[in-house]
DNA sequence: TTTTGCACTCTATAGAGTAGAGTGCTAAAT
DNA sequence: ATTTAGCACTCTACTCTATAGAGTGCAAAA
């Protein structure tokens, strides 16, 4: 019932209504305290009477907006408020040009990969004053650039694995016997010229299917290269799942109030460290085309009701390789919040793109 | 003045006293609360009446073991009693075999080095329910291994060093011109040829300083390596000077009465991100040979104030290569955590071992 | 439709009173 | 010379009560 008017929730709801509504929630935001209807008044230049406003309070409390925290505390907003709020009545203000120009600079100033993404995480928080969280690129879809063995000591050999341009990986194995060096270099130049340019997974099947059957049929030298490739390949399979996200500024949210209980905060760090729900999360927020925004309750986190989640999508050379943004209160500046984490992602796959 | 009297603390003391005052640390670190004369008097087994416990912990407090919260409370250990406590009257248990070789496993069952220090933390949290650290060795007693150049995009060269026999360092140069793979492996067989198994500071300051000397001496190819080593540790200077500490169960922490406020747990957290005072406190510890615990205000962080952390250097190939330990309340468990925190660092140290 | 007036509700705060825990001191007991 | 019993005293934590303030909802007037 209540979701059928729902959907057009704006255009049921009078002109005033939705400016008194809108007052309303950024006067919470800003102060943190229920807004009473005598407030109200005052703030929102109407030249109402408390009653009349009463009146249209109880409306909106009636479709789901607002909430009375007690008979006589003010009203505060709804996740379904914030989320009408967010959607209709929010004005974004754009950032100012030197803001813009300080996150350019300082992400460009970062070369390597790894800080580069790490920066950008703890720029989120230090501008937001919020947690900032960055959601590295999903590995499965890379392309291999380069492979090479390194000689550790006897029978312990390093792989190190280049893809996509930026990120190295490595491992080690443990072998049969001794390779010097001059045979791991044959063996790197003859993997990495049928395999550089790859996709890793491609490379992964071919080298533990297709390179067995014809085994017998090559030389001795490519067997050994087979199966270097083959020790190399074969303990990848449950690798590095969950390494992918970036935090920072968890702290920030120690000042919050409305998350103020030790336990809540406990329940919410721990979220984080495990990584697995908010990875959920924003992968939901990975085909959304452009910015979303989960607020409260609409997660489906039960760690996450008091809290909004504002994420986008990066994107470099065309392609979306992940998503950032923020945590914070479900009272936040929203329309300071947006636009900063929509310039981050845009300058961060800007700072992707200069780096090819 | 008082301190004359603290070296030789527990001679000045009575045997009573002392036992009596283990009873009440004893008993504190499991209750939580002050303890008064009535229960020590139960639970001390002398037989002796809650008035003459008055006065013997009367003695204790003027001597400065004991703290009085205040007037009708029991007693509490000080600092400087925890470290008595510590020192003299603590009776260490022995792990048992089985949690020896449980832990024993865990550290052999990860093969590759970042992963070994990381769950090496992540056990000491899960194991003593409080915060684990591990200090990763300084990387500049480091030993070059191997060294080796990847061609990105045009003109953009990946550096990898493996350094240690275990740790894989890497980063981006752009270069003037756009070099071969060839080039590349001709230039990295040239510098292994000369550096690997050298000291990184070393190597450094021979690429910077010698090798420019001697630049117009040697044929095109040479100056080529020679350019591009430069390149390569020209941007090392400043290079990774925190990123050396692991970090896990800090959560655990908020469950601790003693830090329930959250803006005390938030200084405390900030204390871990920053990293800066965590590491200079583990760096003295690293000097200390063996175990080293910090109780309370010994520390000289403010922020510890209600914290004790206690130590152990690690070593592999009998040499010291780290500090590890755990931060919890100064009301912790000793007896517990001094046996897990020892074995941890051993059975790190022989992981690292058979890693050779 | 809006406003005024008013009774009503709920919270937050302060104050008073009380029970309980524990102390320190003095005087008696060992 | 210790140890203990007795006792007055102190401080906290909790409960109860009262009160001010904020804000509501509703009915009747504007």
């Amino acid at each position: 019932m209540t979701s059928m008017v729902s959907t057009t929730e704006s255009s049921q709801l009078s002109e005033r209504s939705l400016h008194l509504f809108k007052a309303l929630v950024e006067h919470f935001i800003e102060d943190g305290t229920p807004v009473g209807s005598r407030t109200l008044s005052k703030d929102s230049n109407l030249g109402l009477s408390p009653a009349t406003i009463r009146n249209v309070m109880a409306d909106l409390e009636d479709v789901g907006l607002l909430h009375s925290p007690h008979t006589s505390a003010g009203r505060v907003p709804t996740a379904k408020g914030y989320r009408l709020f967010v959607d209709s009545l929010l004005r974004v203000n754009d950032l100012k040009s030197s803001q813009v120009e300080k996150i350019a600079k300082e992400l460009a100033s970062e070369s390597d990969y790894s800080s580069l993404m790490q920066r950008t995480s703890s720029m989120l928080s230090d501008v937001t004053h919020l947690a900032g969280v960055v959601m590295l690129p999903r590995t499965n879809k890379s392309i291999l650039q380069h492979i090479e063995f390194v000689s550790l000591s006897s029978n312990r050999v390093l792989v190190i694995l280049v893809v996509n341009d930026r990120e190295v990986q490595n491992r080690i194995i443990n072998t049969d016997k001794t390779y010097s060096s001059s045979e791991l270099q044959q063996i790197s130049n003859y993997l990495n010229e049928i395999f550089a340019g790859k996709d890793l997974i491609h490379v992964r099947k071919s080298i533990l299917e297709e390179l067995e059957k014809m085994k017998d049929q090559v030389n001795q030298s490519m067997q050994l290269a087979i199966e270097m490739a083959q020790m190399a390949f074969n303990s990848d399979a449950d690798k590095k799942e969950g390494d992918d996200l970036l935090f920072s500024g968890q702290t920030n949210l120690m000042d919050v109030a409305e998350l103020g209980q030790v336990d809540k905060l406990k329940k919410l760090f721990e979220t984080f460290n495990q990584k697995r729900d908010i990875l959920h999360l924003l992968e939901q927020a990975i085909n959304a085309d452009g910015m979303q925004i989960f607020i409260g309750e609409e997660s489906g986190y039960d760690v996450l009701d008091n809290c909004s989640v504002v994420t986008s999508p990066y994107e470099a050379d065309g392609q979306i390789l992940g998503v950032l943004g923020v945590i914070g209160p479900t009272r936040m500046h929203y329309e300071r919040v947006i636009p900063i984490v929509d310039i981050t992602a845009k300058m961060l796959g800007a700072a992707l793109n200069s780096k090819n």
